[in-house]
DNA sequence: GCTCGAGATCGACCGCCATCTATCTACATA
DNA sequence: TATGTAGATAGATGGCGGTCGATCTCGAGC
């Protein structure tokens, strides 16, 4: 329900006026919502928001040594985003003798994606 | 971001050999980019999200008086809330009197949306 | 004028996070 | 078994951000 504004401030206050008719909504479920916050707080860094771009721009898995050098980090420190968007359940590695693979999981934007339009 | 293929991976068991195809992908433009990680970071906050979500269903403009009872948390710590989201150029607010009205800027969250999806 | 109240700002505290270097683990080749 | 390499982990550090109480601003009503 929208506020009126038309009828919001009036002339004279009385005790106990509200500026507003009451709004006192329920937001979004709150498991969704702490799940949406994991996510955007993933997103909400440049190396990993541009590591989760290339990912999906490349269909299949990209070893981390490809990763690496498009980034000006140490290697440890994309290592640990790649950690951190792992653990808000973005992307998953897989592992082929010395060397990982990395991919974004399929839907794991979508909640957001969703709520955002 | 500059992309360099002199960067892929050498070994010396496999002279040449690579862990995987060259990916070395231009990620997306830098500006789009950084707006869309600021608006990440602002969403990764459950009261901000919350916040969105509220202001998002409610399509008119919501008085503070009516947010800050919403959440528990105190009122200028709803109010650096609000700023936050204010200055990632997510909501605007409009003063009326003693009371103060915020409203999401339409179209604020159309770029990640995209991006998103 | 004076007071009251809604909301923003200030200053402080504290925890989280991005980053580094150094090290460790696991695998591959000799 | 010994060595070299890809990637993860550990530990330290500096900065950012969420939170609070206290204070400030300014419009409304007396």
């Amino acid at each position: 329900m929208a506020v009126d504004l038309e009828l919001a401030p009036k002339t004279k206050r009385s005790p106990g006026e509200r500026c507003c008719e009451p709004v006192v909504y329920p937001e979004v479920d709150r498991e969704h919502a702490l799940r949406m916050v994991d996510v955007a707080r993933a997103l909400g860094d440049p190396i990993r928001l541009q590591l989760v771009d290339v990912l999906r721009k490349h269909a299949g898995k990209v070893c981390v040594c490809e990763l690496v050098p498009l980034f000006d980090v140490s290697q440890p420190t994309l290592s640990h985003h790649l950690g951190r968007l792992r653990s808000a359940g973005i992307v998953d590695s897989e592992r082929r003798g010395l060397w990982a693979y990395y991919y974004v999981i399929p839907g794991a934007l979508e909640e957001l994606s969703t709520w955002l339009s």
